[in-house]
DNA sequence: GTCTATAATCAGATAGAC
DNA sequence: GTCTATCTGATTATAGAC
């Protein structure tokens, strides 16, 4: 981060941010070097061509996120129990989000939009970080602070899209993204329901 | 229904499947006129442009998702309590969802990327429902059976967002829409968690 | 390393025959 | 009501000067 405006990252911090505003189409060659402070074709001077570089921003958004949630999850110790770690995840996927990581709210936007090739490689880069979410929930349900009749798989995807959702709706006003944060983790893990009916 | 392969209908149905497999700008006019057995221009005779052709999927879907699960809910009738109702509010929307609509699928795909002007209207149908989904989670709150320290405004996001994800993921295999729509209902209302801690 | 052309492509839309 | 042929505009990408 030093030389945050070195060329290529210049673009690729635009990149990423005009991904998360405009969506994969929307985010036009000129738009990107516009806020790279150039014109379209010099982009090409850096990467080959328009999926390189959107590429390169969707593994840049994956493994920010990847980094920064492990890092908040290790940092509460050995002594944290399984639901702790899990509620630590939540919080700090969200705030990441929130916080104006245009990376991975990038991928959050773009994803589904992705070309079929590119896609499964991006989802391929995904799966150690999908592998990390569902070892958090295995680990809660076989401690039994989990729900056990709820499938590990289905609680990831809905857990996911839920938070991933956070960055297109948040604006910041009443709330702040420290307590957006908190709303969620305490929506997923104790619900909307006082009590089981 | 009876005249399912009236022309201007045909069309409608082919859009929204191309739609929401495929996503807004995937989705081509000539993708949409094939499935529908025709070929591109012909589809202008039935509708004036792409733009107005996608904001009726739209619309359709809206009103579609929305007359489904307020009829699921309604007919529990006067005497269901307001988690009762939540909850079936919530089984007709990912059951609605996953059992085939194509429409209210492509509202959930192709929404942000809708040109500004038409996601604005958009929005402005979409709003009624909105409210519909607010006042079954106010009132769940006022009647004590939901948790109030919980924003009215940041559950219907989450919520929503969450329901919408299950069409992008979900594949027939292990488990069904139903208990998908269950595992959803259960998730939401009492938590990941087995007891607060 | 960035620019000014300009090419190549592609998709939405139109004209007009049948 | 659908077709063939064509136009138009936008966008990615290339060539080559500076």
């Amino acid at each position: 981060m030093a030389q945050a405006d070195h060329g290529r990252t210049r673009i690729l911090d635009a990149a990423a941010y005009t991904l998360r505003h405009k969506g994969l189409t929307g985010a036009k060659l000129s738009d990107i070097a516009k806020r790279a402070g150039m014109l379209a074709p010099s982009i090409y001077h850096h990467f080959p061509s328009k999926d390189h570089l959107v590429e390169e921003v969707m593994m840049e958004g994956i493994y920010h996120n990847n980094r920064h949630i492990m890092a908040q999850v290790e940092g509460l110790g050995s002594s944290a129990s399984p639901i702790v770690r899990l509620r630590a995840a939540v919080v700090a996927h969200v705030d990441f989000l929130l916080t104006g990581d245009d990376y991975s709210s990038a991928v959050a936007r773009v994803f589904d939009d992705l070309p079929d090739e590119m896609r499964k490689r991006v989802l391929a880069a995904y799966s150690s970080f999908d592998n990390y979410w569902r070892d958090l929930i295995v680990a809660a349900q076989r401690d039994g602070s989990a729900n056990q009749a709820l499938d590990p798989t289905v609680v990831r995807k809905f857990l996911i899209a839920m938070l991933d959702s956070c960055s297109s709706w948040y604006r910041p006003g009443k709330l702040s993204p420290a307590q957006i944060a908190e709303q969620a983790a305490d929506m997923l893990l104790y619900g909307i329901a006082v009590e089981r009916t």
